[in-house]
DNA sequence: TGCTAGGTAGTTATGGGCGA
DNA sequence: TCGCCCATAACTACCTAGCA
């Protein structure tokens, strides 16, 4: 959808309702000023919370989506996701541990990938490791986390021969501004769940 | 309803300091 | 050397007020 059409959009939506422009900001949360923005097509120097705000007060919802280049956008990402994954893969293996990426897995109704799976022979200990390049959600995170570690065992001794005692995990994040403060700002509950930080894990 | 000016609060990038 | 924290400057989104 081009700019003037979400403006258009919204318009028609407000008009439906019979609110004036006044009443759409009210119920969204929002200046007069920002929803004649919006209407006359003047997107883009609106954040997109507000832009949910607003259609959330229309009961309308707002999907965004990025394109670039055609396909180009995802393997971009992935190269990103694999760059990590090589990095995490060096440390791993230059501290005797065996890794392997990607192990996919479907399970009692749960599938996915488990983005690195690290064993040590010595002490047949298996290591779950996930990757981020950006972290979104803690919560979806941990929980995605939770699954993989509670599967992990069954997961490496069907697939790889590997018999664990114990079961770990691990979160390896990009150094990021906006990876730091997201840290920052769900200490207590990623604390709780990922009790060592990087120099112990070290 | 549209538009603008001026002001403000929040966000982000960057760099430096400190301890392990 | 690395991880972490903090201060600061620059930038941006959004507001109010006021006029057409």
């Amino acid at each position: 959808m081009r700019d003037a059409q979400l403006g258009a959009a919204v318009r028609t939506l407000r008009r439906r309702r019979r609110w004036r422009q006044e009443d759409l900001a009210r119920a969204s949360g929002v200046s007069r000023a920002l929803i004649s923005t919006i209407e006359s097509g003047q997107v883009t120097e609106v954040r997109i919370s507000r832009l949910r705000s607003i259609a959330r007060a229309l009961e309308a919802s707002l999907v965004v989506e990025m394109r670039w280049g055609g396909g180009a956008l995802d393997r971009l990402l992935d190269e990103r996701h694999a760059a990590l994954t090589s990095a995490t893969l060096s440390v791993l293996e230059s501290s005797g541990w065996a890794g392997r990426p990607e192990i996919s897995y479907s399970r009692y109704g749960e599938r996915g990938s488990i983005d690195i799976l690290g064993w040590h022979p010595a002490t047949r200990t298996l290591l779950v490791i996930e990757n981020k390049t950006e972290l979104t959600s803690v919560e979806a995170t941990l929980r995605k986390l939770d699954e993989k570690t509670r599967l992990a065992s069954l997961i490496a001794a069907e697939q790889l021969g590997w018999r664990a005692e114990v079961v770990s995990r691990v979160l390896f994040l990009s150094d990021t501004t906006t990876n730091r403060r997201h840290v920052r700002q769900q200490e207590r509950v990623l604390s709780s769940a990922l009790p060592a930080s990087s120099a112990m894990i070290r």
